[in-house]
DNA sequence: GCACTTTGGCAACAGCGTTGCGAAAGTAGA
DNA sequence: TCTACTTTCGCAACGCTGTTGCCAAAGTGC
């Protein structure tokens, strides 16, 4: 698995703006490797043949054949049977074997950590659930994840031999010589701002004793493995395009805030601090109440303020408005709303921001088609599940996811 | 210069939202000698030397040295000089040749056409104004282009010989076998929204006649060479990118009416239809004043309001917040203003912009630091030299600029 | 059973960046 | 002025990439 691509192999060291590196043959192929590997995921347990492989990357049949035979070598692709004929000899057809590479996924919400133990394919075959106390301190907290992470490593990846809190800090020895299970890492997803590129959590809000913490670096030293961390909407953006939204597309998350996840061509636009999303201080009504953040007018305070008084219509009505504004800054396919507050009583709230958006789309033009919104998929599981693709993205060619 | 990069050479032809396709060894070539091309014609007339070159791309020495053989053979590139010694043999410091390409920038305006030519490194080597009005019917304004252009051309690149208007079409003749000059093109920058992908007009407001004019097409059989187009704001977006401005930023323009272009990780970005940067007309107050486009409370109406009453702090208010409102939603590096309406008092539009940024930035945290705003650069011609930048970006691995 | 179509691997090949090495062109010191 | 050293940079051989030409394998249709 190590050598299956060299990691982002090719990135230049000094470049701190990612602007541009060569690339080199090992490059090269690592990216055409991931490229036929992400083929190979989207098309699922029902596989691809090489030569449409061949047609959509662009590559010859015979260089696919080069690259499927070295993953099948590696045990990263396998046949699975073939197709219909059309005349001539069937095409074979290829799969991941998904078994090959694991990733776990974490989502450290305000109440509550859920862990899932994903295969290279996304599918969970593991999860735990704890409650938690985010304001019980660092030490505890990170504690509680080392301890589920490695709980549900140990069951899944090893055999389940021997207790719980001794291993800790074994998760990381996977990468055996042997067909043994491979652990890439560990994905966590929590609110709140942070500083994704170094893994510094900024501030939770209503949590002040995490200002600044370096949650990324604390958790890998302790578990021995790579560590990412990520705003939980990011990761439920990420976990929703691996999910089958392609293009471009918006989450926005209704919760105890809101707040969005932005998916630009298929990848996670998380800006040059990576703090892109803050779609909740949107003002949109100048002079407008008094947020919690300090600010007046701001989408999350009239919204909320809405629900709280029981107006259902009135807060997907401003929703709507400042997802619209969103849609026309960035011309993106497809609006997703999730969180506790949609799922409470989702109908009104895809239906009262599809009006604002239809409206909107005919006053721009006849021909204007408004932009789709819908309800969110995956359920409570896709911001953990999403987590784990901070890892499993780079196997496929996603920078981060 | 055809063959110096096969174009987008490796880009599938299916991948509509331009997924991701293979590289193959044709590719990377094309990359790596458009890496070093973009090296080279960022350090200007003062040259990088080849150790330089590697340092920056990652390459080895070695491979940058056949690049850059390669590329002094076909005349892109050539010796200037040698650095100070450093203890051995001093670097031989290389330069782009500017003359070895051209493209033409039209700036189409509502009053107004301007159209520049310019060498491979975006320098201005031809100018011409004239008085237009867009409403006079396609046919007449795309008269005048063809006109203009092929005056440019001719006069500029063919030695001056001859007369005006019975040359029209030749333009694209210029890529003769011998060193003869090679226009890349033309690149049209137009207000309103438009279709960059297929070069169709949308609407140009005030203008009904326009609505749906294959403006690309047209131009590009009559002219003779290829032809791109792109909204005014997003041309000067990547005029100012070119023209030194790094990283993320967001250009918004204020005149008669106001948008927005945005430069993501240094490329312009448009959206899936390509209508992103609609700015203007950001809901910034819930159910406020009749805008032009049907809605209430659109920061261009609220802005222009407050302009017509005299009130230019307030205009600048508005317009802070929503600026703010984008930066914090992608996390951009830098605002840049422009426009008539903000040259005629640049000073409180800065300090009113830069006033609300601040602001927004102390109450997000302690450490937080205010996105920097500043007038944009590059005068009256920073439009039409983007538009010719729609030409050279491709040259220098950029997808459309 | 034969002709035909289609798949996909083997072998030779061209072209990319890489490595090893040496000539060229300077500086620093005797 | 000569020698030793440093640094740059091109030539040649090399490894590895995707590509091309060719042919065996595995089906269908008559």
């Amino acid at each position: 698995m190590n050598r299956t691509n060299g990691g982002t192999a090719g990135r230049t060291a000094g470049g701190a703006a990612g602007v541009t590196a060569g690339v080199n043959l090992l490059a090269l192929r690592s990216h055409n490797t991931a490229l036929v590997l992400d083929l190979l995921r989207t098309a699922g347990p029902a596989g691809i043949s090489r030569l449409e492989l061949a047609e959509r990357t662009g590559l010859t049949p015979q260089a696919v054949s080069k690259i499927t035979a070295r993953l099948r070598e590696e045990g990263l692709a396998a046949e699975a049977g073939r197709r219909a004929s059309t005349g001539g000899k069937p095409r074979t057809v290829l799969r991941l074997v998904p078994e090959a590479g694991h990733a776990v996924g974490v989502h450290l919400d305000r109440d509550e950590l859920l862990v899932v133990l994903t295969e290279l394919d996304g599918r969970v075959v593991g999860e735990r659930t704890v409650w938690l106390d985010l304001g019980a301190g660092a030490e505890a907290v990170v504690g509680t994840v080392v301890r589920e992470v490695d709980g549900v490593v140990d069951e899944l990846l090893k055999g389940g031999a021997g207790g719980g809190a001794e291993s800790a800090g074994d998760a990381g020895r996977a990468a055996g010589a042997r067909g043994a299970p491979t652990l890439l890492g560990v994905g966590v997803a929590l609110p709140g701002p942070l500083d994704h590129i170094h893994g510094v959590l900024h501030r939770v809000t209503g949590f002040p004793e995490w200002d600044g913490y370096p949650l990324r670096d604390t958790l890998a030293r302790r578990l021995g493995v790579p560590v990412v961390v990520d705003k939980d909407t990011n990761a439920a953006a990420l976990g929703l395009a691996v999910l089958g939204e392609r293009g471009s597309f918006a989450y926005l998350h209704l919760g105890t805030g809101l707040g969005a996840g932005l998916v630009i061509g298929g990848s996670v636009h998380r800006g040059t601090r990576t703090g892109a999303g803050e779609f909740g201080h949107q003002v949109v009504q100048l002079d407008g109440p008094l947020c919690s953040c300090g600010n007046r007018g701001c989408v999350e305070a009239l919204c909320l303020a809405a629900i709280d008084r029981g107006d259902v219509p009135g807060a997907a009505r401003v929703l709507g408005i400042a997802a619209a504004n969103l849609a026309g800054l960035l011309d993106i396919d497809l609006l997703l709303l999730g969180g506790r507050t949609i799922a409470a009583t989702p109908a009104p709230f895809v239906h009262g921001v599809t009006t604002v958006l239809i409206e909107h789309a005919r006053r721009e033009g006849a021909h204007e088609v408004a932009v789709p919104v819908r309800l969110a998929t995956g359920g409570t599981r896709v911001v953990a599940e999403g987590a784990a693709q901070l890892l499993l993205g780079p196997v496929f060619g996603r920078a981060d996811g």
